[in-house]
DNA sequence: GCCTGTGAAGCTATTCACAGCT
DNA sequence: AGCTGTGAATAGCTTCACAGGC
């Protein structure tokens, strides 16, 4: 088991397990690799070793069973147990991903929230408290959290990165445009408008 | 000239266009390949790479000249004028996309807005003109629009990535949750909270 | 006939390693 | 000594193509 899983083929099974809920929800019962390929703007033999790789399997005639293949999608992508997530800034884009995120993640739940404010400390955001950024270094661990939402300035993202790091924090989603310093181990994810925007840009006039 | 530059390099590009960009202002005027690979987190052979793409060049003894370094990559990335582009969907999420973009995109401007809420067209927004949707399929072409920014709700996305076809859009960054259909030439880069999020979760456990 | 599962092939991206330069 | 520029090697990813099954 266990045979390292690729993170194209992590992100890509997530894709899949969105399109087979939409799916699913639709009535379908039964789809074959090219149906989740088309869906997902890839190829049937991709969607079939991706899918060999978790170890799930279909049938020639019917193709893959959907409830099945979600149930062995998830097992593979989520936790045994929801995941608690940090969100660090409530600023208006952490409060926009904060209201975003409500309802959408039932595996993953953000249980603690930080700022630097004081105005917004010590009150409740979406039914969820909001520390004082330096009580991270203490509340984390003892919550059990090991991956956190990064929503804070610029300016401020290196630093903060550094206490998470401290306060075991082992993935990282990262709005601030800047490249995050993390030790081997720690994975972040850097949801990066300018870059993507820049390459578009340059992709739409070749 | 022009031999083919990967997606992937057009990415790092633009990411060490923005880190040089940081080092000019505090002051460097020269840079080792290495340098610039440990801002961005790649390796010092990948900068040389990726910048003998471009046929920039350095020396032994100093390395890169920033400044040159900077012209040569915006040279290549850039349009020769400013692209004009299109922002679909005045929302929270469109209203703080445009106000994050101000500033930021120099070779990059938002001409025209679009909606379908009529409270929201026939306004200005940024002192930009927002448009009803409709009109989207004959000012595009005239204002010279080849790219947009698609912030609407994940249900009227391909609708209106359809009309964004019609009118002649090569590239969009779409917010929206979902995959979206477009013919071969069309590039779409997806900001995909959900799947990076569920990519971080995973791998934070790993 | 058209599907899955998968070894093998092909392709792309990255890294190695070193000649040449200062 | 330590850098760049780059051919060669390697690693990683995707597609091909076909045996086996309904």
């Amino acid at each position: 088991m266990s045979v390292h899983v690729s993170e194209r083929s992590v992100r890509r099974l997530s894709l899949y397990r969105r399109f087979l809920l939409h799916a699913q929800a639709s009535g379908s019962c039964y789809l074959f690799s090219h149906d989740i390929a088309t869906a997902t703007r890839t190829s049937a033999a991709q969607v079939r070793r991706d899918l060999m790789a978790i170890s799930s399997s279909g049938t020639a005639s019917r193709g893959y069973h959907v409830a099945d293949l979600l149930k062995s999608i998830s097992h593979f992508l989520d936790a045994p147990a929801p995941q608690h997530v940090a969100l660090i800034g409530l600023g208006n884009l952490g409060r926009a991903v904060f209201a975003y995120f409500v309802g959408r993640h039932p595996n993953l739940r953000i249980t603690l929230t930080f700022d630097i404010d004081p105005a917004k400390t010590c009150r409740l955001i979406n039914g969820c408290p909001c520390h004082n950024i330096h009580e991270l270094n203490d509340l984390c661990p003892t919550h059990g959290i090991r991956m956190a939402i990064l929503t804070v300035p610029a300016t401020e993202a290196q630093t903060v990165t550094d206490m998470l790091v401290r306060g075991g924090i082992r993935g990282i989603v990262n709005f601030a445009p800047v490249t995050l310093y993390v030790p081997v181990g720690v994975f972040v994810e850097t949801m990066d408008f300018s870059i993507s925007l820049e390459t578009a840009a340059f992709f739409s006039r070749a």
